[in-house]
DNA sequence: TCCTCCTTGCGAACACTGTTCGTTGTCGAA
DNA sequence: TTCGACAACGAACAGTGTTCGCAAGGAGGA
């Protein structure tokens, strides 16, 4: 660094591009820099153009690295479903160990804005997912849960876990807006309440228990319906 | 047309603009447009000019009649809810009754485009679908289900049917796209098939559960475990 | 050393999107 | 007949994903 650097340029020389190092970006800090928009502003704020800037650079160069968005997408989930970590599977602690390994994904997944969203609708087979899944049928196999049970299973718990994961992602994104939970659900369960008991007594009976417990308790409640229906196909050991 | 007109409409539907003369244009005509449309080319195609041009004129003549697109969203949404028909609540038969009611609901979403998406992470207050919650829980509540239990399952199941909805209707999406479903699945399962065995044991093993079964054989496995679930809570009759 | 090829970077542009603004045209009531 | 209300709508704005063409630099060979 001389003091020549700081000077302006004159105008008629040619204004050299980048002074930066050019071999930037990567895949990698495309993906981080996703997910860091992800997890502060949602996927709606997601864009190529707003990753892009946030690595100083403009939506185009993303397209050398990634083929559409939709294939960040499908990396950042990918990235996200690595934060997981894998028990060794254990013939004698299957059931606490599936819903172990299926709260940590819904919970890796809601704490990372709606990336879930990505997850529905697509057959993901990112290394992660493959990982998870392998895992995740290990033990159930070991559990004595059928084969086709544990096939289906593993796809029919992972569509719940990631719609449960929206509603608590949502959830926090209204909490994030500024919006406060709790009052909305009291909005909600004040609508519910108002409604015609005589054609909504059910409804108007239960608006506590409708509005009860949070989006864990919820999924909690799921999942333990869905395991020990499984438990009840499995061979006993 | 139903009981479900006389009821409030929730307080966050911006009001029709009453007893105006109309032309050609209304909210009935714009949500029937915009059905159309999402049957026929997904939720991706379903933009306000598009369904505009339907109805031959601009975009911003929507904007009179419906407040934003999510809000014509929930109105669509409703109106495919309302395509689903209510049993009368008989405690005899709670387990079938809300076994076909899901499977119906299942179907009428998946019947219609990605409608399912917009399901996700909201609470659906139309008329619609409280009256099918409504329903739902008064046979559940018949069944001797307890009432916590009631109000989860009318959340926790309903999430399962959209996510498991979305699932079925991309199949659908990929048939109407000139796709061949069995011939995706079956480059998925060589996919799976190749992958090695030594890490993999499982998945490689499986390839033949894994891709077993459509959509509806995925939803039915999944529903079984859940209602099994909530009779098991049951109190005996 | 020079001259290619090839990948990366990137500004500009294209065809879209949801939404708003200001104007036009029409109709019911006074 | 006049007037005010309001649906209809073209144009515009700010944003989106993606493509194109060109510039810059490194690698490899002559």
């Amino acid at each position: 660094m001389t003091a020549a650097d700081a000077l302006p340029e004159p105008p008629w020389w040619t204004p050299r591009k980048n002074a930066a190092p050019r071999r930037t970006l990567s895949r990698e800090s495309i993906v981080t820099a996703a997910l860091k928009l992800l997890r502060a502003e949602g996927i709606d704020a997601l864009s190529m153009r707003r990753v892009a800037t946030e690595l100083g650079t403009g939506a185009a160069s993303l397209y050398a690295h990634v083929a559409h968005k939709e294939e960040l997408l499908d990396l950042v989930l990918d990235e996200v479903l690595g934060e997981i970590d894998l028990p060794v599977p254990d013939a004698t602690r299957w059931r606490q160990q599936v819903t172990a390994l299926w709260t940590d994904s819904h919970a890796a997944l809601a704490r990372n804005g709606d990336i879930a969203r990505v997850l529905l609708g697509r057959v993901p087979l990112g290394p992660n997912s493959l990982r998870i899944a392998e895992t995740t049928m290990a033990i159930l196999r070991a559990g004595g849960v059928p084969d086709q049970a544990v096939a289906w299973a593993v796809d029919v718990v992972g569509s719940f876990v990631a719609a449960t994961a929206i509603e608590t992602a949502e959830h926090v994104n209204l909490q994030r807006a500024g919006g406060d939970p709790t009052e909305y659900y009291g909005q909600v369960r004040r609508y519910m309440q108002a409604l015609p008991a005589d054609r909504f007594p059910v409804t108007t009976a239960l608006t506590a228990e409708l509005t009860a417990g949070d989006g864990d308790d919820r999924f909690g409640f799921g999942l333990e319906l869905l395991v020990s229906g499984l438990a009840a196909q499995a061979r006993p050991a």
